[in-house]
RNA sequence: UGGGGCGUCGACAAGCGGUAAGUCACCAGCCUUUGGAGCUGGCAUUCCCAGGUUCGAAUCCUGGCGCCCCAGCCA
């Protein structure tokens, strides 16, 4: 029936038809084909250092250093720092630890467009000998209205015919710090009837009598963006300018400027911008839930920021595993953020160590196990790596087990601990619950359960099965620690989905954070340190939040396991 | 009503004239000392629509329709 389109598959599997492709790889590789730019692969990433990065930046991150290092090329790292009033120190310092931390290294090559201040400074002086720029004495609005609509071109502004002379000397006034902000500006000459908006004489520089974090008080003149970014590329002899599809209608802009300046032309392409379900990644509205206290600062392990993601327990292998799975497009998507979590548990599956931790404890009394005896059992640490080793588990006859695994009056496909019912202890002995003790509003606190001795290690010796496996720490030996759970931050797939008048702050998942205390994990993770990372048996994975001080542990559930019981019991 | 871009499974995404890859999600089963992992199978007779070209079209042509972006001295 089928059977076709299975050898198709294994056809292609033989065939090689894995190597990842996608539109730019493909220009790409025709370019190096032609023995364009001499075969060279040269890109760049260039944040502006206004805020903190986040899961869509590393889309960008991952594949401009990802292209770089597949085609034998080079990545620089370039701060778009042209606005002064926006940009700070502390940004590119979080910029670069969250790129290392990604895996990515730019040697030599960290940038910053006000490394070309002055570069810039002498092409606009060029611009304006060509006769191709003007200074502009039009205040913000008149330039807005001067611009036209969507429908309806511009007009020329009444200075645009100013002599070279003229425009050489304003702007050199205006470098001088001549003018208050605001009071002119330098605008290409180019077509006040463009119909694309960014051609009606765009604005280069702006008068902005403002401190730089690099460059002091040498300046009281910005370029805007536009200005700098196409010639900051020409500059550092980029290729590829790989940017966000926001960028498209600028591209004629870009090389117009590069045209008229007559240097090297990189080639922009665009990709679209990722989005993902359930979470806001614009910069304006992460600053509000941090600002207006959604959630606890930038790194909150909630927030999509890398720092918050790293918090959380995501490995830079996931995120680039993610990157790398969900391709490189034009069109507008929003990708799932079960996709993300998937390649999370794939790659924590086989590197995180497997530990035994109580959420909600139960007490167990094993009747029938001596009073003072304690046993060290053997554990492996990782069922899907080998090389991790096992270590020891004190087991006695007080114990703390989940109390979801105890049902008094179980539903059918439920086989963990019922009365009268017989489960294993993880890395232990079967035990039968006899007796189940309740406070007086009819709480169960307490079981009374026999084990078998026969069954150590967990194998009954008569070969009788038992149906549920149970994770369980001695309670006489099980350190206290702290455990948060996570979600969702948003309780929509598309969090700006609102009604009138609502923003995505209505969409805000309350319960997007549960803290349990009082929850019981085994001794050895009285030792870990914050950031490592475990499997917390049948639960999911977790990490040590750096909150852990003084003996007080605090982990993080980066993700839960998948729960197939949840969906079964669900229906 | 100007300019730019995009429309292939619930979500991503291959495909580049030769008869719809893969992944996630979902469903079913096997296996299991994690109801985890793993394994097996299922899941687009159809590619926004309509015409046309062709032996043959998701791929080419024509005309529609739909969606996204642009009117910062932000980036």
């Amino acid at each position: 029936m089928n059977s076709n389109k299975k050898e198709k598959k294994n056809a292609d599997i033989e065939v090689g038809s894995t190597k990842p492709t996608n539109f730019i790889k493909e220009i790409i590789e025709e370019d190096i084909e032609k023995g364009k730019n001499d075969g060279r692969v040269h890109t760049r990433f260039p944040p502006e250092p206004n805020g903190y990065l986040h899961i869509g930046h590393a889309k960008s991150i991952c594949f401009n250093f990802g292209v770089a290092q597949e085609y034998n090329g080079l990545c620089n790292l370039r701060f778009d720092d042209t606005n002064p009033t926006k940009e700070e120190t502390e940004y590119v310092d979080s910029i670069m630890a969250d790129i290392r931390w990604l895996g990515y290294d730019w040697e030599n090559r960290l940038y910053y467009a006000s490394d070309y201040f002055g570069t810039l400074y002498e092409y606009a002086v060029d611009l304006i000998k060509k006769g191709k720029a003007y200074v502009c004495d039009l205040s913000a609005d008149e330039i807005r209205e001067y611009r036209g609509t969507l429908t309806e071109p511009g007009k020329e502004s009444p200075y645009r015919s100013r002599s070279v002379e003229e425009n050489l000397d304003l702007l050199e006034r205006m470098k001088n710090g001549e003018f208050p902000n605001g009071a002119r500006v330098l605008r290409a000459k180019i077509d006040m009837a463009a119909g694309n908006l960014n051609m009606r004489d765009p604005v280069m520089y702006r008068i902005l009598h403002a401190g730089h974090h690099r460059t002091k008080n040498e300046w009281c003149i910005y370029p805007t963006y536009d200005w700098a970014h196409g010639q900051s590329d020409s500059i550092e002899g980029i290729t590829h300018s790989l940017c966000d599809i926001a960028f498209e209608d600028h591209r004629p802009l870009y090389d117009w400027f590069l045209i008229q300046l007559g240097v090297h032309k990189p080639q922009q392409i665009e990709f679209a911008r990722l989005n993902l379900t359930y979470t806001i990644l614009s910069k304006r509205f992460l600053r509000r839930l941090v600002e207006e206290r959604y959630v606890n600062g930038w790194d909150d392990p909630r927030m999509p920021t890398l720092s918050g993601l790293r918090r959380r327990g995501y490995t830079p292998e996931s995120i680039r595993n993610f990157q790398e799975r969900i391709g490189m497009a034009k069109r507008a998507s929003v990708v799932d953020i079960a996709l993300l979590e998937h390649t999370l548990r794939e790659d924590l599956n086989v590197r995180a160590n497997r530990v035994m931790a109580v959420l909600n404890p139960l007490k167990v009394v094993i009747e029938n196990y001596p009073e003072d005896k304690v046993e060290e059992l053997n554990a492996i640490n990782n069922p899907e790596d080998e090389s991790a080793g096992s270590r020891k588990i004190p087991f006695s006859r007080e114990i703390y087990i989940e109390a979801d695994d105890f049902m008094e009056n179980p539903p059918k496909k439920f086989f963990r601990l019922s009365p009268g019912n017989e489960v294993r202890l993880k890395h232990a002995y079967f035990i039968k619950c006899e007796k189940v003790i309740k406070d007086k509003s009819g709480k169960v606190i307490e079981l009374r359960c026999s084990y078998d001795p026969a069954t150590k290690s967990g194998e009954a010796t008569d070969g009788r099965k038992v149906k549920g496996t149970l994770h369980w720490v001695s309670a006489g030996h099980a350190v206290d620690a702290e455990v948060r759970l996570y979600d969702h931050l948003f309780t929509k797939e598309d969090p700006n989905e609102v009604e009138e008048g609502k923003d995505f702050t209505s969409n805000i998942n309350t319960d997007s954070l549960k803290v349990l205390s009082g929850c019981k994990v085994e001794p050895s993770l009285a030792s870990a340190k914050p950031g490592d990372r475990f499997q917390f048996l049948r639960h999911g994975y977790f990490c040590m939040d750096p909150d852990t001080k003084n003996g007080k542990l605090v982990f993080n559930r980066t993700v839960g396991l998948r729960d197939t019981w949840a969906k079964v019991k669900g229906k």
